[in-house]
DNA sequence: CGCATTTTTGCAACTGTGTTGCATTTTTTC
DNA sequence: GAAAAAATGCAACACAGTTGCAAAAATGCG
């Protein structure tokens, strides 16, 4: 027999949960397997409909709460992008990396790979805690994709 | 007689709109008055309670198209906090410079020098623009003065 | 289990930043 | 000076996110 080998997103999100001591409740446990699914960080919006899609939608605030707390527990981090939105994506391993925001589509991602920039020069008595490095251009899709139906001027 | 050695903000601010042959409304020369000097990015509400305490509050609307204005114009360049709120600062000569938000009092500072870092290493098909460093921590006058009143913690 | 305590959830109302529509005023153009 | 264009002001709106509070789980303990 061969029960066990399939381990699911719905499996890996309980993992997670289990591993921090903190219930896994059906809310946290679907976002955690949507951010598991997805290939780019998340907002709060596409959260909510990728949750309708599914038959389950959850309610705003309970979604909001379920992020902050998810973030609080360093399960997850925020990003806010040019639009101000907050996207949300799993904090994997490598603690320090850069973004990446497409002007076009304005998908977000995490991009692997150690940001070894320096700091830059601060003025006298500012401390550095973190410094975050975003990319902003355009992402595979859309760079391959012109805005369609221009071919006349060039 | 010695009448013309102070060249104020409000003549200083004309004469860039002048330059870029835009008219030198009241509302723009203030915005420009404002941020010439201010000695960090200023947000709209920023902008607005200073008018105000001017004696001059403007119209929140215009004061959203000004600042859209001159942001087309190249005049000023904004970025968006980690509270999701747009600041505004003048783009001075150095086009392209990291940035500085302390994570005490929010406030956001250009920072001089060129940012040499390399960009991250990115999927292939995407595209780069530009790269935006943003470090985070304690300004000078936060990392200066404590919470206050803690003494007995450490 | 039975019951008190804590944690999550749901809903409504709210805040704050920024936008849109439209009428009025000011500036520019001829 | 009149017509056209640019700038302003006000009200209503859009939208991300928050707060207050009560109902519904989940947890702890005897
Ligand atoms: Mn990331
Ligand atoms: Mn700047
Ligand atoms: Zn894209
Ligand atoms: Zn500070």
């Amino acid at each position: 027999m061969q029960a066990a080998p399939a381990p699911t997103r719905h499996d890996q999100a309980t993992r997670l949960l289990h591993q921090r001591g903190a219930t896994a409740t059906p809310a946290r446990v679907r976002v955690l397997q949507l951010l598991l699914a997805a290939d780019a960080a998340m907002s709060h919006q596409s959260l909510q409909q990728a949750a309708a899609a599914g038959g389950h939608p959850f309610d705003k605030v309970t979604l909001y709460r379920v992020l902050d707390w998810l973030a609080a527990q360093g399960l997850v981090h925020s990003v806010a992008g040019h639009d101000r939105v907050r996207r949300f994506s799993l904090m994997n391993a490598h603690h320090a990396h850069a973004h990446f925001e497409c002007g076009v589509c304005g998908r977000l991602f995490c991009l692997r790979g150690s940001l070894a920039s320096a700091t830059p020069e601060l003025p006298p008595g500012f401390v550095s805690d973190r410094v975050d490095i975003t990319v902003h251009g355009r992402c595979a899709e859309c760079a391959a994709a012109p805005p369609a139906s221009e071919a006349s001027e060039e």
